[in-house]
DNA sequence: TGGTTTCACAACCAATCGGTTGACAAGTGC
DNA sequence: GCACTTGTCAACCGATTGGTTGTGAAACCA
């Protein structure tokens, strides 16, 4: 995934109302009108929220006479999750081998306390 | 997550600066210095890139003498990913029931073609 | 103490964002 | 052809964003 295209992604889900629209459309494809409805903002406004959407790549819309219907694509969430699992991932290796160190030094304390405790 | 921290969380991560950072951060904590120098942006620029991203809460700062490490966060994107998941699960689960109901009906027009197969 | 390093805060600027209203294009159905 | 439905485009507005410069606080070091 491109870099500009990622952030067109986050930017896209940055928005709680385009994310309610991604919620809804995981539910099943839904025209402009249909998901505009629960809404107290105008048509126009869901159509700009839709169209940031599509540049995004999370969403495609067919043509079905007067109507547009909007359908989900999964694909570019995985994408999305693969990018933050990466870092995820490394940020916790670290903190696992630094708990390991931590342990190490604690135990080869120890050690020292226990030939300390030897001598006396 | 509340509504808007995942907002914030979406919006902290929708620039390349802040994504660069947080892949810094993910190899290791660091000093503000440290971050800034790779980029060709000023310092001042650099902290409000962390102020963004600690008040998403992805990133904390310690304080250690005239220094502010910081420090990668890693659950919060396990917050994100489960978030985006949620959703993904639900489109693709969708699309195996529609492939399926697909798949049925395939079958049921085979059987009809080959009943009037068998009349003529 | 005074100078240096590291960093944040405030004020400002151009660009972008989320919303509105108004006009209109594309299709349907009488 | 004409009215209606569905949806987009364009222009505008206030708020936010990403950057700058300037100033100064906090801790170290000589």
């Amino acid at each position: 995934m491109a870099r500009d295209q990622l952030s067109r992604v986050f930017a896209a889900l940055a928005d709680p109302t385009r994310r309610d629209l991604v919620a809804r459309l995981s539910l099943g494809d839904a025209t402009v009108g249909e998901l505009a409805a629960p809404y107290r903002l105008t048509p126009q406004a869901i159509s700009k929220h839709l169209k940031v959407l599509e540049e995004a790549g999370l969403v495609t819309r067919r043509r079905d006479a007067q109507r547009r219907p909007v359908h989900l694509e999964a694909e570019v969430l995985d994408q999305m999750t693969a990018w933050i699992e990466r870092y995820r991932a490394q940020a916790e290796e670290r903190f696992r081998r630094l708990d390991a160190l931590l342990d190490r030094m604690a135990a080869e304390e120890d050690g020292h306390r226990q030939e300390r405790e030897d001598e006396s």
